[in-house]
DNA sequence: TATATATTGCCAAAAACTCGCAAAGGAATT
DNA sequence: AATTCCTTTGCGAGTTTTTGGCAATATATA
């Protein structure tokens, strides 16, 4: 149930790169080709990796703009909150929202090409959210650096 | 230089299954195999896609905790701010790293096991980062979504 | 020590990748 | 409208990779 040193070395290398073929990382941690797989199947199957994606360039994409926004809702009513968050689901601007503590607060991570871009996605999207009571955004002029790599 | 309906598609695919085979992916977008296996190369070799990544599951992988921390520094000088981020990316559990507007703000994005792991974090690496004039943290009971999509 | 369980390495079949090459499709020019 | 140029496509073959069975080794338990 729980993870080994060879475990931990799939993993980490398995975050840096998710292709790798089997062969090699079986030499990176020093296994053979086959028990190298049946590890990776058996951490895929108990559910430690979760899927495998393609991370694509912001800047290539035309969003090179990360927005932080801080929303206060109206209430803490469960209804409210539900849909609220089934509505912030559905904009694909929107990469990551999270139930924040203290006063009922949520923090949406989005990307846009720019200020006007995030100004159509505010009027488009945001704007139109259920319950919201305050919303504050803040724009990063800057990603210093970004990884999808859990500690291992 | 610019992206037509199938290159669309491939990168909305491989943003969502980073290990597709060449042969299924070619079908999604209907295409040969060949055919899509060069518009993958040329978008890897454009830039378009930056690498592939496991994400692996944060609650099985022990840090089901999520912090935004927001940092304003003593001042805006440029070595100020390089230590910073220099001392700030060798954190194995920060993951993200903004340069925010208006005042010199960073927010950070730090995963934790729990609240006792993440003063063990602020004890070991965040009370000791260079430069810092003050420090806000704020937990997340609760991510909503999260997406390394970004949209196409 | 003896037994049971899990993990490993080897091997072969199946699947997938990767590249060269000729044909098809579009755009621009005459 | 026809020709030329350039890009993209589909086909096919050689190579690599994945995948599962099987016996042997290693590890844990009693």
């Amino acid at each position: 149930m729980s993870l080994d040193t060879t475990d931990k070395k799939i993993l980490a290398a398995l975050q840096r790169d998710g292709r790798m073929s089997n062969a090699e990382l079986s030499e990176q941690v020093n296994l053979s080709p086959s028990a190298c797989h049946r590890r990776v199947q058996r951490l895929e199957a108990d559910g430690y990796i979760r899927n495998y994606v393609a991370l694509l360039d912001a800047r290539k994409m035309n969003v090179p703009t990360t927005v932080f926004v801080e929303i206060t809702l109206q209430g803490q009513a469960e209804e409210l909150l539900d849909a609220f968050e089934k509505a912030v689901a559905r904009i694909p601007d929107v990469l990551e929202c999270h139930l924040m503590a203290g006063t009922a607060d949520y923090i949406l991570k989005v990307v846009a090409e720019n200020t006007e871009d995030f100004a159509r996605i505010h009027r488009q999207y945001l704007s139109r959210l259920p319950g919201v009571a305050q919303m504050q955004s803040s724009f990063a002029l800057r990603t210093v650096f970004k990884t999808t790599a859990l500690p291992v």
